[in-house]
DNA sequence: ATACACCGTGGACTATGGTCAACGGTCAAA
DNA sequence: TTTGACCGTTGACCATAGTCCACGGTGTAT
């Protein structure tokens, strides 16, 4: 694929490929052809590109979409290391959802009390006295 | 309190506590002396800061942040339009979750199949042919 | 009175995650 | 062969979320 055609089918800019790319998230891109100097990315990119979104989405930076994605692929990466990593990511993403958890319960609260008032204590947090 | 103790209490520096604040973020700030002009801000900002590092943990913008805490806190909002925002809130958390919850999958998939190998599917997917 | 810790302001600087414009090269259809 | 759509590279630019610095003022203990 060309990187118009990547950015077509994962609903990102070509300059965004690029910048990917660059930062090393990316797998293969190779530059095959004689005549130019086009670069032909792999498959597996749009696959890359769609979980780097996914996982932005939930606040990972790039840098931590890269640890993640390098550790996920890197055959020589020795087991235990893998192992403690996604471990560690596991927990990550565990202390993400409680934290959601509790701004849902915290907004489902907000609808079940009567929205028109604000007597709620948490609210009350947030106001001045 | 003044802005050295807020940040003390909270955990973020005076800049940052003075960055929420210009971005209109906080409660209460006030210039209650007579002799200088330091500010006064309220207990309840100790609350707001809190909060809103929670919520930038999971991903929300400052500008998201505010979004919240001005719909949880204006008086002046007619209910209807406070229950749909915290509607959507509650949506948005809800999708964040799923998607958290799918990496959490993933990632222990990963786990119980055997870490050394990486014949799996999802990774399969990452990488090159 | 002098030292030191605090305060407010402004502006510069940083990193992150992009976007955009300009340059020139390439390809394919008319 | 010329037009238009694509390509790569560079460098400027943008917003976000801060941090840091210099400035000068204030408060307090010694």
């Amino acid at each position: 694929m060309k990187v118009g055609q990547i950015a077509e089918k994962t609903g990102v800019s070509r300059d965004t490929v690029r910048l990917y790319e660059k930062l090393g998230l990316l797998g293969k891109v190779e530059r095959p052809y004689e005549y130019n100097n086009y670069k032909e990315y792999g498959e597996e990119n749009i696959y890359r590109i769609k979980m780097i979104k996914e996982m932005q989405r939930i606040g990972l930076t790039l840098k931590e979409c890269k640890g993640v994605i390098v550790a996920l692929v890197n055959d020589e990466m020795d087991s235990e290391t893998r192992l403690n990593f996604i471990k560690g990511k596991i927990s990550d993403v565990e202390m993400k959802i409680k934290s959601l958890q509790g701004i849902q319960a915290f907004l489902q609260e907000r609808i079940d009390t009567d929205c028109a008032f604000n007597s709620d204590s948490m609210i009350a947090k947030l106001k001045a006295n």
